[in-house]
RNA sequence: GGGCCCGUAGCUCAGUUGGUUAGAGCGCCGCGUUUACACCGCGGAUGCCGGGGGUUCGAGUCCCUCCGGGCCCA
């Protein structure tokens, strides 16, 4: 409408860990990636029921038919949601849409991967990294959701050692000495203890620093030692350290270069051999009742040990603490050492280049709808402490293109992989052989392996800039698509996919991947809570828009503004569909009076004052609305629209009605000539032409279909109105004279209404008192208020009003 | 503990750079079947602008503080 062509394409984000949740739900399967494909294979279950199917209960079946039957069922889904957005009547190019799992995805986000590798902003590192134990994957901090979660504190003896190691084991822990307390939730995590740690300051355990304690039942040596993250007002103020129990433990461990002894492994349970750090022969003993359980159950056992020697001070108090969680999961996340893949985001330190900084400044450079979203960013960006951990140890996603030369010992090179050229991408390793390499050596001494992770899915949806301009296939489109605009999004999700698309097109293309930000909030349920699937209230939008129609959801929408939350809100579609209908009828009314001739739009013809007026207040509401699109302020622009459009109704039609009917023409009325009659007509006409076009992008199938009644083409590709054409057709018009004018019909209106009778009644007489100021204004007006009010003789009064007042009306009675 | 947003009519929210008696819609009360519209219209009532303090001739608006709610990060 601005006379611009708008590139509007529509993404599914369909690969990753959501669906392969649904799809095991829906068909009853789950992937077990040492199976060979089955040569044909129909699931167990099909639909929605598929909730009940436990766990416990799904098929295993091959890496190849799952990610067919994700596939398959994204496919499904997509023709669902296309049919929503198209029935809700978004105006996205539909010919342009992708899906992240999509072959152009793949490519671009494999292309993307290698170049970030060739410039070493991609690097693999073996490293204590965030692990869900119940997806069995690495999971990234930007995923990271602190819950609240019931624990209990258990105070825990660990013994002073005085001698050298030799005495330890034969020692009875009492005969040590005074023994130091610490309070941990993780009790189960005391084999993999490798320090007590106290703050430097902390008076209580200076004299302890550079000593050596030894933990109960296990007897494994461990140093005390001083550091600044330890609280001492949390408990004892001393914590035991181990690897890994939480982030901290991950400061300490890499600040203060202790060993690594973890002892969970990556389905959540306690490893089964006996670690080779635990020697005496209880420690070794309690250890092999603890191998293979839970966390949960290793932590019940080993509490019920130390109480049973004595190192359990009292018994457990409950406490609330906050854990980290996978942001999808329901198990706390563990902290699991694996090779993992990275690419770099500003989180940990680059020789020779400050990618904070450089991330910080993108920022400061993004346009922010509205501006204060900025601080989530810079928040975010700030405190960022690792670098972005792509790889995931799923199926269903972009896979890591990178394969692995096989030593002799048969054992994978990790420290050069093999890459493919990019004209071959995209590749799939673990079905596709290394370059060079026939596929019989896949796995073989001498041979090959491929790397078996897929990229977690931001890291393909960092690059839908890149997916949908045609970064690789159409540099053309590309050349003029990039960097985009607009970038509409959640605020939710400023830091995965907004920070991540930053990172992408700032480490390959040097800039912005757009130059705005629209932040919406969320739709809240009816009591203002977040809507999940866990809840139960959640409202899915095909029903609403069958119910009320598009054009009510879309008002109801319309009226959040960017950057705050909305209540669904059944009221507002229903005032959105009664604006919809207004739209209509009073359509049918202004285009009613040509016959058969077509509606004239001619300036010219608008010679009556309130005529003009009315198109001089319009003018300022054309203003007023282009103003607040323009400064991404969709809600007021559609509310001035509409509390004018009532106004026109109620107000200015009525008050040109008659006039409009042609009333008193024929017989020759001195006061009603045709010019008055045409210029009330062709204002009406104006007045709908710009009306249609100032609702349209929120009420897109009431202007279309009055469009379409009297004008060709669409009126979403009409013209936006200008208020210069208007202003030009009301000449010097007096705008106010439209709020004079139908306050002085309230008045008469006010009358009728106390008498309660109906607002037809004729008035025989009326005086009304206006201001001295207003009297003559209001004159101009004065032929339509009488026919509008039905007064047979009007008297105006000057008076020392505000608003016009009705001095004395005498009302007809009878009929 | 740090940061951000919010607290205005019963409900949902507007209130521009501080400036006359604080607004809208819904709901509520009363009334009217009127030929664009009963998926309608007309009229009416409704507020310690979260509390306290300060700046100012003047504060819903600026500053401080407290209380309450939400989100993000520790």
């Amino acid at each position: 409408m601005r006379g611009r062509t708008v590139f509007y394409p529509m993404g599914w984000d369909d690969n990753g860990l959501p669906t392969e949740r649904r799809v095991q739900n829906y068909y009853g399967v789950r992937c077990d990636p040492t199976l060979p494909p089955e040569e044909s294979f129909t699931p167990p279950h099909s639909g929605e029921g598929g909730q009940s199917v436990r766990a416990a209960d799904q098929v295993p079946v091959s890496r190849r038919t799952f990610i067919e039957l994700c596939e398959r069922l994204t496919a499904e889904d997509e023709k669902q949601f296309e049919a929503l957005w198209r029935h809700l009547g978004l105006s996205v190019d539909w010919s342009h849409h992708y899906q992240t799992i999509g072959t152009d995805a793949q490519k671009v986000a494999q292309t993307a991967f290698l170049r970030n590798l060739a410039r070493g902003e991609a690097y693999q590192a073996e490293a204590p990294g965030l692990w869900d134990v119940t997806f069995q994957t690495a999971v990234a901090q930007a995923e990271l959701e602190a819950r609240d979660y019931a624990g209990h504190f258990h105070r825990i003896a660990f013994h002073p050692v005085h001698g050298g190691p030799a005495e330890a084991s034969d020692q009875s822990p009492e005969a040590d000495g005074n023994p130091i307390y610490i309070e941990t939730t993780r009790p189960e995590l005391l084999p993999a203890c490798v320090a007590l740690i106290a703050h430097p300051d902390d008076e209580r355990y200076q004299h302890l620093f550079g000593t050596t304690v030894r933990t109960p039942l296990l007897d494994v040596e461990v140093p005390v030692l001083a550091h600044p993250a330890a609280e001492p007002d949390k408990g004892a103020g001393i914590a035991m350290c181990c690897t890994f129990g939480d982030l901290t433990d991950v400061q300490w461990w890499r600040e203060l270069q202790l060993p690594t002894r973890s002892i969970v492994s990556r389905d959540g349970r306690l490893l089964r051999e006996v670690p080779e750090w635990i020697t005496s022969e209880r420690g070794t003993g309690l250890y092999g009742e603890l191998a293979g359980r839970t966390a949960f159950s290793a932590r019940a056992a080993l509490v019920d040990a130390l109480r049973a020697s004595g190192d359990l001070d009292g018994e457990p108090t409950p406490t609330m603490r906050k854990t980290n969680f996978f942001e999808k999961g329901d198990k706390p996340l563990e902290i699991v050492t694996s090779r993992q893949w990275y690419i770099r985001n500003g989180g940990r330190a680059t020789e020779g280049r400050d990618l904070r900084a450089e991330l910080l400044a993108r920022g400061d450079e993004l346009d922010f709808h509205p501006d204060f979203m900025r601080v989530r960013y810079q928040n975010w960006v700030g405190g960022l402490n690792s670098d972005w951990l792509i790889s995931r140890q799923r199926f269903f996603g972009v896979p890591i293109p990178v394969w692995y030369a096989v030593d002799d010992q048969g054992d994978p090179v990790y420290d050069r992989p093999i890459v493919p050229a990019e004209q071959a991408l995209p590749v799939d390793p673990s079905s596709d052989p290394a370059p060079g390499y026939s596929p019989d050596q896949r796995g073989v001494p001498g041979g090959f392996v491929g790397d078996p992770d897929i990229m977690d899915t931001w890291a393909t949806s960092s690059l839908t800039p890149q997916i949908a301009g045609g970064w690789l296939a159409d540099p053309d489109l590309f050349s003029r698509v990039f960097p985009m605009d607009l970038r509409p999004q959640g605020q939710d999700i400023i830091r995965t996919w907004l920070f991540s698309t930053v990172v992408r097109s700032h480490l390959e293309h040097g800039s912005l991947p757009w130059a705005h930000a629209a932040i919406s909030g969320w739709i809240l349920d009816p009591d203002r809570k977040k809507m999940s699937k866990s809840k139960g209230n959640v409202v899915t939008p095909m029903g609403l828009l069958e119910e009320h129609g598009s054009d009510a959801v879309r008002y109801w929408a319309a009226s959040a503004r960017l950057g705050t939350d909305a209540a669904f809100e059944v009221g507002q579609m229903k005032i959105g569909r009664r604006l919809a209908i207004k739209i209509l009828n009073a359509s049918k009314f202004a285009l009613s009076f040509s016959g058969q001739q077509p509606v004239s739009l001619d300036p010219a013809a608008v010679t009556e004052p309130l005529d003009r007026a009315v198109l001089a207040a319009l003018a300022d509401v054309v203003d007023a609305a282009t103003a607040a699109f323009e400064a991404y302020d969709h809600t007021r622009a559609l509310e001035v629209t509409e509390t004018f459009f009532w106004t026109f109704c109620d107000d200015y039609l009525e008050l040109v009605k008659d006039r409009a009917y042609g009333a008193g023409v024929d017989e020759g009325s001195s006061t009603t000539t045709r010019e008055a009659v045409t210029s009330a007509r062709t204002a009406l006409a104006l007045s709908f032409d710009v009306f249609l076009r100032l609702f349209a992008p929120v009420v897109p199938f009431a202007t279309e279909e009055v469009w379409s009644w009297w004008r060709t083409g669409s009126v979403h590709r009409a013209a936006w109105p200008t208020a210069d054409a208007l202003r030009a057709a009301a000449g010097d018009a007096d705008p106010g004279l439209i709020r004079l004018a139908g306050e002085a019909l309230a008045a008469l209106r006010k009358v009728k209404s106390q008498a309660k009778v109906s607002q037809r009644t004729e008035v025989l007489r009326a005086e009304l008192g206006v201001s001295a100021a207003t009297a003559g204004r209001i004159e101009a007006a004065y032929a339509d208020l009488r026919a509008a009010g039905r007064v047979r003789e009007l008297v105006l009064v000057p008076d020392d009003v505000d608003t016009p007042e009705v001095r004395s009306a005498e009302l007809a009675t009878g009929a």
